[in-house]
DNA sequence: ACTTAATGTTTATGGCGTAAACATAGCAGC
DNA sequence: GCTGCTATGTTTACGCCATAAACATTAAGT
């Protein structure tokens, strides 16, 4: 049978830009579904292609991930910095940037995890060179007075404080509860000077 | 062909006890492998039967891998309380409770991973009844005055903490550093009175 | 026009979880 | 002591997955 379709069939044998293509339609992907139901045959499927074009433009599973990962890191400071734009005071703007991180991980739980999870291949000693690190090390430094060591005890605490927080609610350890998000990231409280 | 085995041939058509042999084999994994890679066909290929015996002591891998969590969340409790027998003062041992948690987590990776994962069924409010969930709540609330508000925001406080500097050591954002878990996990310098 | 490199497709391999049908063995009651 | 029930394993089969190798198609450069 000769293949007359009497759709467009605008899609001829290369697809234009698959590699952008397959990250959107993992980013998409991940919005609605955990990580490890991500499968790269779905995903040429749904971006209408056979399921190992993939390897033309990722090595392997591995190397698509890492790509959403970055976007994953990329949004994160964005969103923690426009968080934080509206405040006044440091401690105002470290308390928002933490409650941020939380939120952010609540509404992007599979992307979240992929930042921050396992399967990391690089990883500088402090976080990576992204916004959402830049954004940590300056609080923290302004928060303490040009104690170096204290800086990054804060810096630590901080960041385990969120990421702690994300973690358990995200594993429904703890409620999802934004309230709780406020009681247990305030600066007031958390950390003695 | 008649198998005339020489070998001893002990085992059976039935195995005798293959679900705790099942559990065991699953223990053991856990600690060299991580949790995705544990599967029903190698377990049951350790524990010398076919494929598909697993079924008939748990209706599916979720259920086996709830079996090791229960094993998994006791033996932390355990640890925990170890830790804290050689201290004087709550303050001391609720340090030394927290600071078990992240060793605990270092040193059983999948299991901690296993335990306190996504892959959760049931899930009380605030952890289980376990060992470990009494554990930080009498640490809590001795710490605060009857507070009972401020118990349940510091109790939360300190597991996010705890299980925030686990994770991401156990996730390579953080060197896994002895020293790290102690300077960070000190009730002088994290919670404010 | 011919070559070459980039990009997709086909086919195949070996792994997985699990459902259904079947085999074996120990135990209960006659 | 035989019979049948039930618990426990086995075989076979299905559909999914990642990925490797060989092949096909197309665009770009000479």
């Amino acid at each position: 049978m000769v293949t007359v379709s009497t759709l467009p069939q605008t899609r001829s044998y290369h697809h234009g830009d698959l590699r952008t293509a397959l990250v959107e339609a993992g980013l998409k992907a991940l919005e609605s579904a955990p990580i490890e139901e991500l499968s790269l045959r779905a995903l040429a499927r749904e971006v209408g292609v056979s399921p190992t074009a993939v390897y033309r433009h990722f090595p392997d599973k591995q190397a698509l991930l890492a790509a959403l990962a970055a976007e994953g890191i990329e949004q994160l400071g964005q969103y923690q910095q426009a968080a934080a734009a509206g405040t006044e005071g440091n401690s105002d703007a470290f308390g928002a940037t933490g409650r941020a991180y939380v939120r952010w991980a609540l509404a992007n739980p599979a992307l979240f995890r992929l930042v921050f999870g396992q399967c990391r291949d690089v990883g500088p000693s402090i976080f990576g060179d992204n916004l959402a690190a830049r954004l940590l090390q300056d609080r923290a430094l302004h928060a303490v007075g040009g104690d170096a060591a204290g800086a990054q005890r804060l810096m630590v605490q901080a960041w385990a404080v969120v990421h702690g927080l994300a973690m358990l609610m995200l594993d429904g350890q703890l409620p999802q509860d934004d309230e709780l998000i406020d009681r247990v990231i305030d600066p007031r409280t958390l950390f003695a000077r």
